[in-house]
RNA sequence: GCGGUCGUAGCUCAGUAGGUAGAGCACCUGGUUGUGGUCCAGGCUGUCGCGGGUUCAAAUCCCGUCGAUCGCCCCA
């Protein structure tokens, strides 16, 4: 082997490639644990697809003026037409439409289920923005009709989740029917929604003035311009029992039978999220969730006490049919998804200090090789301790202590365990936030 | 895909009448004998993003290129 010229590759991250610090993954994988368990307590079951699905699959919806990104080997041969073009999945829900096609008979309804993976967008990185994330989705899809009071429930579960990782910044879900402002929209003639739903989801960035300006260089008159900003401004709320009153809530009596019916949805749905805390939840009619399938109930989350990032970090809605493009059956369905890596970089990057990251290490105890003679006797300590659920590192060579500490300190292991230096000699723990070691008996110690 | 800004040690950066590089933090060692976080002393680290041009001479000037970053588009 030649020793002058070894090659070296500066080693670089790939932007929009996020990877984290053995400290901050113990945050993430937290967090994780916490949005299972919050998913699990509403009996929602986890599955997993593939991160590749075919391109036809991907782009059956239409619409593929997303960024996707493809899979191919290196050396495929041009003239082999065998293979289906792979394309990294850019959601979750595709893969759950051909999941739910593909399993049918073997599924149970309604079927309800959470899945967290990584997806990939092949956009321009920013904050919140990365090109693979994590998206933590969860749904219920059901066969023919699925009862309303399922667009409440993923909504309270979405809650319970934020509320436990990231409760301080506040975090407030508005939530909104697209049947009332389609509804209007079909009311005053306009056949293509989606470049007026654009200009509307601009609201809260550059204000009604400019959104009505878009909205009459769309060809839309200023008299109904003017209704739609009335409709989409209003922030009607609901108590128990109470159903919202279109004509004080909305400043319009229902156009149609299509709005009115978004109305007593909407007003359901808020009811039965009345025993949230307030603000938790609110209705805002500006959100439209641009041109995706949503059919009926919207989702978007804000983080109010994080004026840094004002974009939405877990969204949804409901949609009529799932898996029409897959299977001959009716499959309504509704969910959310977390932007897991969008939030946990924007809380990163705007309250690192509220995160609690700090340990590089899982270990409760770090357990002192005091000196190769005693190197069996401390394996037989850090076995104890850990049959009695403590997680405990060994450290691996009979170094200084003030290495062994030291090393305990770096890494933000809360306990050092001294095993006796000498046969007949008492074990001993200290703990590092204090400092303070009294004797110790690793049978029956209990960690403050 | 379009527009703005920027590219010097692991990180944050300094370094213009052009003369082949510095600081702080981090890291390592020591301050003797079984104990961390402070302090003191010492030490390690760079093809100055890459390529070309001007020049006796370029981190410093010119051109190109790549990368990063912010905004737009779009969205988690």
């Amino acid at each position: 082997m030649s020793d002058d010229k070894k090659k070296i590759y500066k080693p670089k991250v790939i932007s929009g490639f996020p990877e984290w610090l053995p400290a901050e993954r113990m945050v993430e994988q937290k967090w994780f644990d916490h949005i299972r368990s919050v998913f699990e307590s509403y009996g929602y079951c986890s599955i997993e697809t593939p991160s590749v699905e075919e391109l036809d699959v991907i782009s059956a919806k239409g619409e593929v003026d997303k960024e996707i990104y493809v899979l191919e080997r290196l050396h495929k041969d041009d003239e082999d037409k065998s293979e289906a073009r792979l394309a990294l999945h850019f959601d979750q829900t595709v893969p759950l439409a051909r999941y739910v096609a593909q399993h049918f008979n073997e599924l149970i309804f309604p079927f309800k289920r959470y899945q967290m993976q990584r997806v990939w967008r092949g956009e321009r990185p920013q904050m919140g923005r990365m090109r693979e994330f994590y998206q933590c989705d969860i749904d219920v899809i059901n066969v023919d009709h699925l009862p309303i009071h399922f667009d409440a429930e993923v909504a309270a579960i979405i809650y319970e989740v934020l509320d436990g990782i990231v409760g301080f910044a506040k975090p407030q879900l508005r939530i909104s029917n697209r049947k009332i402002l389609m509804g209007l929209l079909e009311s005053i003639g306009i056949e293509d929604p989606v470049p007026v739903t654009r200009i509307i989801d601009k609201l809260e960035k550059i204000g009604k003035q400019d959104v009505a300006k878009l909205l009459e260089s769309e060809g839309v008159t200023s008299n109904d311009a003017e209704q739609i900003l009335t409709l989409v401004s209003s922030r009607p709320t609901t108590g128990s029992g109470e159903i919202l009153d279109p004509s004080t809530a909305l400043g319009m009596t229902p156009k149609n039978d299509q709005m009115q019916e978004g109305i007593e949805e909407l007003s359901f749905v808020l009811d039965q999220l009345s025993h949230l805390p307030e603000g938790a939840v609110v209705a805002d009619l500006s959100i439209v969730r641009g041109l995706d399938y949503y059919t009926g109930t919207v989702y978007e989350t804000q983080l109010l006490d994080v004026p840094e990032f004002t974009g939405s970090v877990c969204s949804g809605g409901r949609y009529d049919d799932l898996a029409g493009s897959y299977i001959n059956k009716h499959l309504p369905g509704v969910g959310i998804s977390i932007g897991f890596s969008r939030l946990f970089d924007v809380m990163r990057q705007t309250h690192p200090d509220k995160l609690g990251i700090g340990r590089s290490s899982p270990a409760d105890i770090l357990m002192v090789l005091p000196n190769e003679e005693q190197r069996e006797a401390a394996s037989a300590t850090a076995r104890t301790l850990r049959e009695r659920g403590y997680k405990v590192e060994m450290y691996h060579a009979p170094q200084k202590l003030k290495k062994q500490l030291a090393y305990a300190e770096r890494k933000g292991i809360p306990y050092v365990w001294f095993p006796p230096f000498e046969d007949g000699q008492e074990h001993e723990v200290k703990d590092m936030a204090n400092g303070e070691q009294a004797s110790a008996d690793p049978s029956a110690w209990v960690a403050g």
